[in-house]
DNA sequence: GCCAAAATTTGAACCGATCCAACGAAAGTG
DNA sequence: CACTTTCGTTGGATCGGTTCAAATTTTGGC
């Protein structure tokens, strides 16, 4: 084959236009990097070779390798990517991660690990800085994959269990929280109580013991667990005939929980709801079977997301100062070279709105 | 200083632990890039060299270069990165953005342009194989960015006027989106309006004027007042008294113009808004302020956004295609090599809900 | 017009990997 | 035993820039 054109369109280079413009390509980096040092004359020449060709700057992966600094950050989790824009939780948190970002100029790489066969290389060849990962599910595979990376890295809402390692996270006391929330509730009088859990196992929703959720695979899950029952058994409530219903955390799975929790004999006057998102859920169905909250049950959630304060009744809560928690992670990142600081535990918040009330009983 | 440990720790490199085994940087490189050409022995001693140094395998920043390929993309905005998390309109874009990503194992970089200074910089240098520009504001300066860096990008919802270039691009009819929202109010009978309109000029809000309107930053807004209005005197609607307010998008701006709105003499029957987002915050103000929706006042709104379906009265709006708009820039990318597409226009629709009756008068 | 100082430009080294042609050794064949 | 294959390994080229010490040109002073 004679040359047609060019051929294959090869890319071009910044040689190309140094040799093109006749400079060396040391010059010709310095018209792009640092024009100051350029004279005049040989810079105009530059970039008019460069125009001429049709080169479109500096490519930043060549750049790269030289600087080191991506200047991003990787958001890692172990759920679809669409999680960062759809879960409540997340947004609120992204929001605050995102400004922490835009402050300081940095970028933000999304990186799932939905399937573990991508999850791996995804968390390998992901090009930032550092990694905040979110640790929702899955959390200490994700973390130990992260880590591998020799990154400067934060766990957010890390297993409590897996403080082995001296890994950087950060969370919130969800023992407390989930035992302020049960002592809201106890303190109004109520005793039938039940619980929609997060999930605990694989994919799977259903019905679930407490045994079952001590496996959880996310510390949370299995702290807030604690945290409620060791609050109920303080009060003398016979914690083994509280039902607990493992969730997806989406409206099937809660609506099938509320469906088998209200199919039973003695019904409960008070839920406590693992997350906001599972509260939320719950309230319409509980709007849909004319069930009155808080009339007939008081409900509370877990997170503190926007949403709860606008829902109809507004949610009780154990709100986690979730902004704070995406800038101090950011934080963590940026100002971090690598070794990783103590876990940090910030205080959760009772925040009492209309979805709680005085037991009917 | 004598050489205390060693100093400045170096991170390893593949070569590093190529010496350290004793084999060669190639094989090092085999041995984690295809394991099963390498001999067994061989690759546990290399392995257990990188172990033993603390080498978080290879750097990807090496790898890219020599690849190509990042294996990501660019989602650019001229908005703070918290755009992305906040607002219902690119929540919504971005949820279909990442499952469209998810699908084919690729990451997203969110790069924000917002302040003019670091805008060129992080387009110029953000590491991806083609962007998604979303036009919102100032959505041709950032287009142009983009175009220089040669790689495939795709515009969403980029100026109608701008068609000079051959720029790929996503867009919906705004123009008969916006005659569809007007005509559905003057149907109703409505013929007392006022129009509730995107940002025009630099972040300002406040009363304006069709002329002013003309100049818009950003097409869709222009094409959006056009469409409106090009309906409304198509029923001889005395164009000139319709009042026009321009917002920020947010609910101190939309606010202050319903304020503004209704302190007039002959107020409106019917409001035009230009997002959901806007007719959202005109909703809570009007009911703060007794005036009952459709009752007293009519609203149509724009985008199609989930809230919009929830909100109290549900909102009449225009919707977009979102999720579609969203797979097809996504597919325009990864399925391009560069060579700009046409543009393509989607079909909006009317969603008659709750928020638009008849005309009181 | 000569020399030192200042301003530019050069070219090689480097960043951290991947890829591949070539080579050596072990295994298989006649 | 010489002769192909096959398998594993090597080392150099390459990706696309940045950086910096040294070389070169300009400028300024006298």
């Amino acid at each position: 084959m004679a040359p047609l054109t060019s051929a294959k369109t090869r890319p071009v280079r910044l040689a190309d236009i140094a040799k093109a413009a006749g400079v060396s390509h040391g010059t010709a980096s310095n018209v792009f990097a640092r024009p100051e040092i350029v004279r005049e004359e040989v810079r105009e020449r530059v970039k008019a070779a460069a125009e001429a060709m049709g080169y479109g700057g500096p490519d930043p992966k060549g750049r790269l390798l030289r600087a080191g600094k991506v200047n991003a950050i990787g958001v890692a989790t172990a759920e679809p990517l669409s999680y960062f824009f759809e879960d409540p939780f997340a947004r609120v948190m992204m929001a605050s991660i995102s400004q922490a970002c835009d402050a300081t100029g940095a970028g933000i790489s999304l990186v799932s690990a939905a399937n573990s066969e991508q999850l791996a290389w995804n968390i390998q060849s992901a090009l930032v800085d550092g990694f905040i990962v979110f640790c929702v599910d899955g959390g200490s595979k994700l973390v130990e994959l992260a880590r591998d990376r020799k990154l400067p890295f934060v766990a957010l809402d890390l297993d409590s269990d897996d403080d082995d390692e001296a890994v950087a996270a950060i969370g919130v006391d969800n023992i407390a929280g989930a035992g302020l929330a049960a002592r809201h509730l106890t303190e109004l009088g109520h005793r039938r109580f039940a619980v929609l859990a997060l999930p605990c196992a694989d994919a799977g929703f259903g019905p679930t013991t407490r045994e079952q959720m001590e496996k959880a695979l996310y510390s949370g899950t299995r702290d807030r667990l604690r945290g409620y029952f060791a609050e109920l058994a303080r009060v003398d409530i016979d914690i083994s005939k509280v039902p607990i219903y493992e969730t997806t955390n989406d409206e099937k799975s809660v609506w099938a929980g509320l469906d088998h929790i209200f199919a039973g004999a003695e019904t409960p006057t008070a839920i406590l709801a693992m997350s906001d998102r599972i509260a939320l859920h719950a309230l319409d169905w509980l709007r849909q079977h004319d069930i009155t909250v808080p009339g007939d049950v008081s409900i509370v959630g877990f997170d503190g997301v926007p949403e709860g304060a606008v829902s109809k009744p507004p949610l009780t809560t154990i709100v986690q100062p979730i902004a704070e928690m995406g800038r101090l992670a950011v934080k963590a990142i940026l100002e971090n070279d690598g070794s990783p600081t103590s876990r940090q535990s910030l205080p959760v918040e009772l925040v009492v709105r209309a979805s709680s009330g005085p037991s009917p009983a």
